[in-house]
DNA sequence: ACCTGAACACCGTTCAAGT
DNA sequence: ACCTGAACACCGTTCAAGT
């Protein structure tokens, strides 16, 4: 009983509990007095292994970023450039689906992790050997923003819609949608504003963007 | 000089203040004591006529919805879906220009303004006219994402980037990332990691996604 | 080398009180 | 009806001090 582990810190071991504590908790939790308190520290012994706390949110992107290289490592990279890519991006996806405080914090990181880099990389080069033009490939990566690496941000958040019911006297003023919703719920009887099958949704834009590249990839 | 112009308060003048001040020094600069001073005010007064920071934040991306509604409303909707949404959804990027916190904030925020849903309302409905069905309507949304609403968030922050020479030691580590840089720089002597037009690459990718859809459209 | 206590400048927010 | 002062619980961070 006051046999206490004394597990020394290291930058390390803040690191993964950043990654727990925001995983349970979210990133409004994520603060230095509260991490500390999850490694049995004092705040200010964070600061012997990190710089600041946007050095934590610097190191949990690459936490992520890393994961998903090795996800994506044990992919084999035959079949043609775009069941390539397309598995790629969606094991990668699987990676955001277990963290899903990481979107947000990746759009928002200014300086790009050599992890990121290295999966942009392997992207270009499965394009490359698809036979896209580097010019093209440049292009595509924009298109693809942050889908290329496995997530999108939902503007309709589902936790939030639940109950999310058109009021009546706001159906008049948007009638487009309120048919679009009425047809997909009748399809659907369970759906509501946040109906939506993100996966499905996910792949559905990938293929599109995906399909639209190689027609373009012959010139 | 005693005489101050002493202009009340009010929710209105709060976020319009708050969005001057978002504009001029960014989103971190936001506080209610720094939004308060910028009014002549004390913070706790405020809350007087927005119940938290929160409300504010939700308040200001309405605002800058309502300016993309007001921006979008004088555009004669001819032509055909696809020019009229394409036109739509550049215009109102125009509005995410000049207000570049935004984007962070929309994909943040949990409630959709009705200034939004407006938004998606209309192009739900040129979509329509198009000849789509309400269900390819609903996964073009998906597909579109936050691109819809005239934005995306760029991965690589190009003010950020002004200098980014890739190291020669990480080169060896990225050949492919590297031999397209290479060749875009090739292509444009001054471009580095930051050389993207932005403009010219949110329209590609767009394009790609709506020409994708059209062809979807006839089943 | 590694950790901590006390302290500082800043947050958002409540609440009772002023006009 | 509208605004404020004092106060509270929380931040990130510095710095001198402990082992």
């Amino acid at each position: 009983m006051t046999t206490e582990a004394r597990i020394p810190l290291s930058r390390e071991r803040v690191l993964r509990a950043a990654v727990e504590l925001a995983d349970e908790h979210g990133l409004r939790a994520l603060t230095m007095r509260r991490l500390a308190e999850e490694l049995g520290a004092e705040a200010m012994s964070l600061y012997y292994h990190v710089a600041k706390k946007e050095d934590v949110l610097d190191g949990i992107v690459d936490v992520v970023a890393q994961e998903i290289n090795e996800a994506v490592a044990r992919l084999d990279s035959g079949a043609d450039w775009k069941q390539a890519v397309r598995r790629r991006i969606l094991t990668a996806r699987e990676v955001f689906l277990r963290h899903r405080w990481a979107p947000e914090l990746f759009e928002t990181r200014s300086s790009t992790s050599l992890a990121v880099l290295r999966h942009y990389d392997t992207l270009v080069g499965l394009m490359r050997d698809g036979g896209f033009s580097y010019d093209l490939i440049h292009h595509a990566l924009h298109a693809l923003g942050s889908r290329a690496l496995g997530f999108t941000q939902e503007l309709f958040d589902p936790s939030a819609n639940q109950q999310a019911e058109v009021p009546p006297e706001l159906a008049a003023e948007l009638p487009n949608l309120v048919g679009m919703l009425g047809e997909i719920a009748h399809d659907d009887p369970d759906s509501t504003l946040g109906w939506c099958d993100d996966q499905a949704e996910f792949e559905f834009g990938l293929d599109v963007i995906l399909d639209g590249l190689d027609r373009l990839r012959g010139r």
